[in-house]
DNA sequence: AATGAATGCAACCGCAGCAGA
DNA sequence: TTCTGCTGCGGTTGCATTCAT
């Protein structure tokens, strides 16, 4: 048996309404099957990979909130490249998202640590940010961290010295376990990474609202979908 | 206006874990 | 209990776009 020569790379317009109409019948689960029933010259692997991380109805599009920044940041600290488990608690954000921009991040904070340190090699007195601990990147992000709190507290107050934060870490791990009670609540998808962690309807994973939303920045599906 | 560098994002790869046979 | 196939995760790459000079 001559094995039929997969795509790889960009995906089209045509295939990306081909898998949304195949999803859409049979559920974001056996992707292998999906991919063959379909029709496409793709992996399931890849199928999957273009569902979650584009096709799925529940993402959020843009760019991160000041909210969103903080709580990746503080995510981080917590559970390191679990990049899943941070997307998680972020709804409508994708593992791939975060962990892109999380090296973005890291990118620009190297960037910033060398220059610092070419300045520190002039006036040695002012590089005093090694007191946190070596595992906890998050706490290198001093002052856009510092930016970071101002806006995400709102009418909350932080010290401008890293390590006097007037705002309790506690409140920021209320939002969060509070993000992970609604979504116990609700029982609804945390996310769409996260497929391994939520319940699975057979029937079809759209909503109404998704349907909503989905057509209303893709119209062009609707000469497929009837 | 041209072009090289920087950045952002989509997609691929390899591996590990899980479930069913 | 072992084997096999599938799924999901994290790391990495490469291309397109934006920015700076």
């Amino acid at each position: 048996m001559v094995e039929e020569e997969m795509r790889k790379g960009p995906w089209t317009e045509q295939e990306d309404v081909q898998l949304v109409f195949y999803v859409k019948m049979f559920g974001d689960r056996r992707w292998d099957f999906l991919a063959k029933v379909s029709g496409l010259k793709r992996s399931g692997k890849s199928c999957r990979l273009r569902w979650v991380n584009y096709l799925n109805p529940s993402l959020k599009r843009g760019k991160m909130t000041p909210q969103e920044e903080l709580l990746v940041l503080q995510l981080h600290s917590k559970y390191g490249n679990r990049w899943s488990k941070i997307a998680g608690k972020l709804p409508g954000r994708t593992d791939n998202e975060i962990k892109n921009y999380w090296r973005t991040h890291m990118r620009k904070q190297a960037q910033d640590e060398k220059k610092n340190t070419n300045k520190a090699s002039i006036s040695p007195s002012s590089s005093n940010c090694s007191s946190s601990s070596a595992n906890s990147p998050v706490e290198d992000f001093s002052t856009e961290r510092n930016e970071l709190l101002q806006v995400a507290g709102e009418n909350k107050i932080y010290e401008g010295d890293q390590n006097m934060m007037v705002y309790s870490m506690d409140e920021i791990w209320k939002e969060v376990e509070s993000t992970e009670e609604i979504e116990t609540k609700n029982d609804l998808p945390a996310m769409a990474s996260n497929t391994r962690d939520y319940n699975y309807c057979p029937d079809s994973i759209w909503m109404s609202t998704h349907d909503h939303y989905y057509f209303d920045n893709h119209q062009d599906f609707s000469f497929f979908t009837g």
